[in-house]
DNA sequence: CTGAAAGCGCTAACAA
DNA sequence: TTGTTAGCGCTTTCAG
């Protein structure tokens, strides 16, 4: 554990002034041959590394970006960290990472702190419209993930109602006509996807069931499966508020005896990578968080760098339907598609009745 | 975008001097009421906070901790940020995060501007030996995953070796005997999870079969399956390198036309989150990887705290067996166990004749 | 208990 | 091109 040495120690080294070696830091001049290869001399010699925390106490940079997450567990976070931090890299800014853990009070304080430290912050967020203010007057400059109705705040987002839409319309094509939807209220999209969900199945005079999961996660998509596939109104397909809750409840309706996706079909939001690698194999709707992560952080590092105009305000990405094996035709007993080994299973324990 | 207050503006405000301020901010003192009231005041009223750059340029001290990992997507990795963001921040610390997305270049580089804005890293990394002394040259506390054979360095790991072990023994218990492992040479642990297997196959006298993917991941894991299943030597049970790699490997199978776990059973290391989500679900072994994070994360705050005695050196983690649907009774047509109404399924198509 | 003064390591005018 | 000189906002002796 040496100390490191400071740029006094190479200006009498280099025998320049402490700005010269400063300049020469920076790349901020040209010199003289001479003194460029006395001072590139003494860097390497006491193998000096400028301090970027004296250094950021001047400029008011500190090259660091701010990224407050939900839950680094969750694969849509996680995609969207990969993106940020691919961008951030290119610019040289490194990322703070707070994960609030879904709470709302350790958020504010974790938040505030995190202003003091960075640059600018990309935030997301279940905190009302209200806080976006408070979130503004912060001081520092913010990219958040969804919209704000009140605040003309930089953001981006996707069009969970078209995706909700879009979903729904799949399950309409497919023969579908009890269609459940297992949302998650708390968060700030949950209305929208209903609310696309709702414009599709009344199109076509089909009604929604709308039931409540406790957490956005696969253990809670399995303890809201029984409510509904042993309950008075079984679907035939359900849209769950995100792929986590899906994978739960295919698991637990699955143990529960029911065949799938011939008994229910079942979708979620967000594609997470493993949705793929399950059985039946998840259809979602791709919001291509990966690329949202880069668009907040693009759209960051320009404000930060003056370039307001580009790209500013409310970016939207386009949602995409990702079918797989699923959701699939309404009393199909066998998958029409005989390519797909993987979807052929026999019912072993018969099916729970239906009240 | 409001200037801060500065301690002079407060200090000002207060009358009193900004030493003062600082002990009050710092709680290094004792007031009188008089002034702590009109310390209180004057804070409150400026929205006061103490600038956190300028403090550390003092004290030597940003209460940050970088954790470089080698890709935030692999659950085992977001795990370890997990746990060791979450005590991170009961010790209010905050987590600097650094993707080095797999690159040893890259990652040099990283470290070294990272070892600058931290008190302490905990690092993640496929560097050689030899490597770990520059990392200490760095002149920060780190904690490293995996140990380090020639140095002394404070780190936390879990028994490849015996996890290698217990896989290879519960494989060898179910009748397999044409075990096959797809591995991932860079890594550090490979070796040590081969050395384990091997262990247990020498005693009952099986070979071993190995194999190698190009990256950890299941796309890798898709693209080595028609290598092994199709290949001259078809295993009739196969350890992968992680379970992202196994992930891939039963997806692909199952597009090959096998019925998956009878054809062949399947069996991953590190217990990620989906394994449980996947069908066949996924047999592993877990290293606790949530733990890991925190142990690590705590040994360094302990050095940080100069308690280096507690827990310092190495640290093992126990593995412990999880066992799922992906391993089954070789020979076995259908599952033994009728309840898990998910493994019942029928070959659609012929299987690959046997080379 | 409180304050004055000396910096932490560096950058940014301004001089030379 | 190079050097001089003020600080950035804060903590920390060391007097009072």
């Amino acid at each position: 554990m040496k100390k490191g040495a400071t740029i006094r120690d190479v200006a009498a080294a280099a025998g320049v002034s402490v700005a010269t070696v400063s300049k020469y830091m920076n790349g901020t001049q040209r010199f003289t041959p001479a003194v460029e290869a006395r001072l590139k001399e003494a860097v390497e010699q006491l193998g000096y590394r400028s301090n970027p925390l004296a250094r950021s106490m001047i400029t008011g940079r500190t090259h660091t970006i701010g990224l407050a997450i939900l839950d680094i567990r969750n694969p849509h976070f996680t995609n969207i960290v990969k993106g940020a931090n691919r961008v951030a890299l290119q610019h040289d800014y490194t990322l703070l990472l707070v994960d609030t853990e879904e709470s709302q009070e350790r958020e504010k304080t974790l938040i505030e702190s995190l202003a003091q430290r960075v640059d600018g912050m990309i935030v997301s967020s279940r905190m009302p419209d209200e806080s976006v203010q408070w979130l503004l007057d912060l001081g520092k400059p913010v990219v958040l993930f969804g919209r704000s109705a009140r605040f003309s705040i930089s953001s981006v987002g996707t069009d969970s109602c078209l995706a909700g839409y879009m979903l729904a319309n799949h399950l309409v094509k497919l023969g579908h006509k009890r269609i459940a939807y297992l949302g998650f209220g708390r968060s700030r999209w949950n209305d929208e996807r209903i609310r696309g969900i709702r414009n599709c199945l009344d199109e076509h005079g089909l009604p929604l069931d709308i039931h409540e999961t406790e957490s956005p996660s696969a253990p809670a998509g399995e303890r809201a499966c029984s409510g509904l596939m042993l309950g008075p109104k079984r679907p035939d397909a359900v849209i769950c508020y995100n792929d986590l809750i899906a994978l739960g409840f295919i698991k637990e309706a699955r143990e529960l005896g029911f065949s799938l996706p011939h008994d229910v079909s079942v979708a979620g939001f967000d594609n997470v990578p493993y949705g793929e690698y399950a059985s039946p194999a998840l259809t979602s709707v791709d919001f291509q968080s990966e690329k949202m992560g880069e668009l907040a952080m693009t759209k960051l590092i320009n404000e930060l760098h003056g370039k307001s105009e580009e790209g500013a305000g409310y970016s939207m990405l386009d949602p995409h339907l990702v079918v797989r094996e699923s959701t699939v035709r309404r009393g199909v007993a066998e998958p029409a598609d005989d390519a797909s080994g993987a979807d052929a299973r026999t019912r072993k324990k018969a099916s729970p009745t239906q009240t």
